[in-house]
DNA sequence: ATATTAACAATCG
DNA sequence: CGATTGTTAATAT
């Protein structure tokens, strides 16, 4: 139990892109198109407590119009929180997390953003 | 303010 | 090729 408290506080860390000390994982990314490793490769530079659209994240990595497949990688995240999808987000809402738009997962994504400070 | 629709770019079968 | 997708911008109600 005490343990899972300090994973939580390593993760917030992570999160915030400060040092950790036993959050490590090898992030294997092979068995992904070109397109869906920059995709996730620039969500993981995401700063904490700021948010970018599936269009803009988009345009960041030279496919100007492909918001839409922005979203399609996205949903294939294998690390979420690892690689912060939930700051990610549509122009008008939410979007979806976790390969989703149900409620649980939308609720979920809002506390992460709510734990960095953002509110939709 | 909300609902519908047509383009959109990439992936998959 | 056609269908599908964590979208978007334009248009209509």
């Amino acid at each position: 139990m005490e343990d899972l408290e300090r994973l939580c506080q390593e993760i917030l860390r992570y999160l915030k892109g400060e040092q950790v000390n036993f959050l490590w994982c090898q992030v294997n990314l092979s068995d992904f198109s070109d397109f869906e490793r920059d995709v996730l490769e620039h969500t993981r530079k995401i700063p904490y407590g700021h948010t970018v659209t599936y269009g803009e994240l988009a345009v960041q990595i030279g496919r100007k119009g492909a918001s839409r497949a922005v979203g399609s990688a996205l949903s294939k995240n294998p690390y979420p929180i690892i690689i912060p999808c939930h700051r990610v987000v549509s122009s008008k809402g939410m979007g979806g997390f976790c390969g989703s738009k149900d409620t649980q997962s939308l609720s979920l994504k809002r506390k992460l953003l709510e734990l960095e400070g953002v509110n939709i």
